[in-house]
DNA sequence: CAATGAAATGACTCTTGGGTCATAAATAGA
DNA sequence: TCTATTTATGACCCAAGAGTCATTTCATTG
């Protein structure tokens, strides 16, 4: 009885906490670290200022509590669906079309997500510690993609290093695109000139 | 006399209030805007916090008065390098190249400049009103460079406006990398990659 | 060398907002 | 129903920092 009464309030603890943390999203997407108030957070997820702290220990903890799991949950599927993936046309389809979709069920996480990154060389009181190494280890899983492509001659003898952050910086920038409303075309057409722009870029002979 | 005392005043105040633009360039670089004080600023310019307010009216000001002289030159400087080229060729590495060069002179100015451009869908307190329409402006630049070529056959046929949006994103891309000293390899290498990539994904023929 | 006015100063005010804690409501157990 | 314990509350505390202004320092001029 004991145990299950524990884990019934750790159920309902967790989920108090998921709460919060959508509306510290909601408000920190809209208004950025410095200028959204814990005050805003409690009054977005109805509650009191001082229940907030009986869940988080600080502000800060609650915007990495907002962005934590969305971070995780993007590097995860990105990984594995460029893992799942034969060849390296279809690895980088996949690479730019897991952020580009998640983005589109995520917009508030990716809101705050892109101006860290953006936002990474002025070091923000809110930046987490680490942040840069997501950057770069998915920036070095697109390298040792394309630095295989280069071996086998499936693509001409690019650099990879920089190559993976040129990828990086045109899905950054497709993403902002569309989370700025600028982009009349579908999706599909989107993520088809960029994949396109770069695949002839890449490409060992044009394929017109 | 009394014109030239005038003129000898406006000399020295303008003088003083570049000095502080300078002095708030270096901060607002290291810490960005929120977390710069105005103490902070008094402190790197070696004068009182009163006498600041005698130049400027608020936090604020002294912000958009550090970004405008060099957003405004580096507009210019681009547009005017970008037309003085006959090719299309010439103009897109007119246009990495003035971006690239300027960065590498004016270090603390670019890590403002792009943390607001990075930024600009979390309105920042900091944010200019019309900066979104710089950035729109030279991508609208590129883009009519694009469709000239477009027209005359000398690229092949991509839609402009994404094209010019994607440049820009690499162009940036670049600039953060090399502000991080992230890239090893020299700026002019650096440039040509880029622009390999890019010249063969827009091109009609593979080159090779 | 006064006398006058401009420029500089930094102690001060006042607001904002993160974090606390005594009190109150709710819930569980007997 | 009464008591105990957990959870919620929001008034309060305090530090930080933007902006002010009475006072001082400096420069100019007659």
């Amino acid at each position: 009885m004991a145990v299950t009464l524990k884990t019934k309030r750790e159920v309902v603890s967790e989920f108090r906490s998921a709460e919060i943390l959508e509306a510290a999203r909601k408000v920190f997407a809209k208004r950025g670290f410095d200028q959204t108030t814990v005050d805003g957070i409690a009054a977005a997820a109805g509650i009191a200022k001082g229940t907030l702290y009986l869940y988080f220990h600080s502000k800060r903890e609650i915007y990495l509590g907002a962005l934590k799991r969305d971070v995780l949950a993007l590097h995860a599927e990105t990984t594995s669906r460029v893992a799942a993936c034969d060849t390296i046309e279809e690895k980088i389809r996949a690479f730019i079309s897991t952020r580009v979709r998640y983005l589109e069920e995520n917009r508030d996480f990716f809101k705050i997500y892109y101006s860290e990154f953006a936002n990474f060389f002025i070091p923000l009181a809110s930046a987490p510690k680490g942040f840069r190494e997501l950057y770069l280890q998915q920036a070095r899983m697109l390298e040792s993609v394309l630095r295989e492509a280069v071996k086998r001659g499936t693509i001409r003898k690019v650099c990879p290093h920089t190559t993976a952050l040129r990828i990086y910086d045109m899905t950054l920038g497709l993403v902002a695109q569309r989370l700025h409303g600028w982009s009349k075309t579908n999706v599909e057409e989107d993520m088809e000139l960029l994949f396109d722009l770069l695949w002839r870029g890449i490409g060992t002979k044009d394929e017109g």
